[in-house]
Formats: C-alpha cells, sequence, structure tokens
DNA sequence: TTCTCTGCAAATCGTTTGCAGTAAA
DNA sequence: TTTACTGCAAACGATTTGCAGAGAA
C-alpha cells in the first residue's frame, strides 16, 4: 500500500471522494502486519468512528483491492483477510488461531520470488499459503 | 485418493458404512482431473441417484478430506472444490471460466516440490495457487 | 437389532446489494 | 449544486446443522 498521500491523491484523480471514515480505514490499514479480516478492521474503525457501518468498511476494502493497493488473501477458508503489503511474499496460517504470518522468499529455501512462466497461461497472481500450526498454537 | 478397496476398507476400519450414494461419490471422484466443487459433485451423482441430498453428497466430501483421501482446495474465493490428487502440486485458476488446471513441479521452473521448513511453524500442507487467465478465456 | 447414514428443512455466516439521506468537492 | 459515500436493512449463496425415518452391518 503507498503512503496515505498518495492513496488519497489516486481515490481523487479516479474521481472518488475522501472521507473521514475512509482516512481512518486508510491509517489503520497502513503498515498493518496482522491480516485483519474486514470484521476485525470494522471493530478497530468503530472506535474512531462509533457509528460507521460494516458496509462502509467493506466497500473501501473493494476499492482498495480493486486499485491494488491491497491485497484480499484466500488463505483463511472462513474469511477473506487484507494485506497491505503487495510485494511478493507468503503466507503462514495458523489452523488453530486463524492468525496469518508473513514468509518472504529467502526464508523459505524451495520457493523462488520469480513471477512463473505457465505454458498456456496467463499468471496475473501468486498465493503460496502454508497452513499448520504456529509456535503458540503447537 | 487411494483405489476404491482401499477407500472402503478405511471407511469400515472407521465404523462407518458404505452406502450406494458414496460408493457413487467415491467413483466419481476416482482419477477426476476437473476440481469439481460440491454442487457439480451434486449435480453428477443425481445422475445416478435421483433422490440424492446434497447434504449427503457435502457430508461425504467431509468425511473424504478429513480421512486425507482428498484436498479441498481454496484456491477459488466464491466455493471450494475437492481434488483426489494428494500429492505434491498446484494450481492455476482461471478467474473468467473458474476452471482450476493442474501445475506439477518442474512445470514451473521457480517452485520446487519439497515440503518448506519453516522456523517456528508446523507446515502441514502448502497451496500454491497461480491465478489469471486461461488460454481458452484469453 | 444397533448404530450410522440419508434427506429434508432450516439456520448460519461471510459477503453483497438497493436505496434514501448525508456529505465531499 | 452535483456526485459519490454512508449506513441501514435486506438479499444472497455457500456451507453447516438438527432431526426423524431409512438402511447397512
Amino acid at each position: 500500500m503507498n503512503d496515505i498521500d498518495t492513496v488519497v491523491e489516486r481515490f481523487r484523480e479516479a474521481g472518488m471522494k475522501i472521507t473521514p471514515q475512509r482516512l481512518s480505514i486508510f491509517a489503520l490499514l497502513m503498515d498493518n502486519k496482522d491480516h485483519p479480516s474486514a470484521e476485525n478492521i470494522y471493530h478497530q474503525v468503530l472506535e474512531i468512528h462509533p457509528s460507521i457501518s460494516f458496509t462502509t468498511v467493506y466497500k473501501t476494502l473493494q476499492t482498495l483491492r480493486d486499485l491494488g493497493e491491497i491485497n484480499e488473501l484466500s488463505v483463511d477458508p472462513e474469511r477473506a483477510h487484507y494485506d497491505p503489503d503487495v510485494s511478493e511474499h507468503y503466507h503462514a496460517f495458523c489452523r488453530s488461531c486463524r492468525g496469518i504470518r508473513d514468509i518472504f522468499p529467502g526464508e523459505s529455501s524451495s520457493f523462488s520470488s520469480e513471477l512463473p512462466e505457465l505454458e498456456g497461461f496467463r499468471v496475473q497472481s501468486v498465493q503460496v499459503a502454508f497452513t499448520g500450526q504456529c509456535e503458540e498454537c503447537s
């Protein structure tokens, strides 16, 4: 995710408006390493905007995703999680606590960081998801 | 997925019963390379058992998954797909036709076939999903 | 007979949408 | 003023569950 000023600029360029709710969502996501769900984000923004609706959070996340500012992860079969780090990296999902940890190429020897070439398929994105148990849950 | 006799044996050993419905589902999955959804399987079994319910299909898939006979894929954010091939391989998911193609290690140079070691995480499975557009949809 | 499975119907839950009032530009 | 956004309430759709009758062992 770009810095807030850049995100704001991109919204304006696209003819979209900047609202206090959106600014709070941007701020919450910025540098967030927790891979929150829409519900997580909603509950956190509630502290700042007690009357914000889930719908607003949901639609803002959709927009950010469509702009490529954040990634929507499908690692957790029960719900989507969001990641403001759109650089090449992978995820370790703990079945027990449903936590998601970042894995950077190099940390796992057997996965390189190059976008692969596939015969007869135009690859737009790659998701590598390790599922298992984190240290705390073992 | 093991051959049908072995699957039947495993069910019996676990105190579970073998029904005509289950046998048809086993047969449909065996060597199936289509990565069907539960709904797909349900519609196919309907031809053989016109009164089978979705619930029965659903519960059988759960059981097969829990036994490790099939994998439940979360490549498609809209629904689960099932794969009787539980050997190490990856998937290419086409956003347009929602089709899933198998990718075997070696076909994609940048992903090896070894189960990786991650510091402080017990890896139980790895899902590598390439999302994009297949040849037919391009 | 015993115990699991089947099929129905309903509940669940994350996600998505329509719309009227609100607020940004 | 114009146009997009917010929040509500309801729809949606895949998934999951409770339960009574059916069927496998």
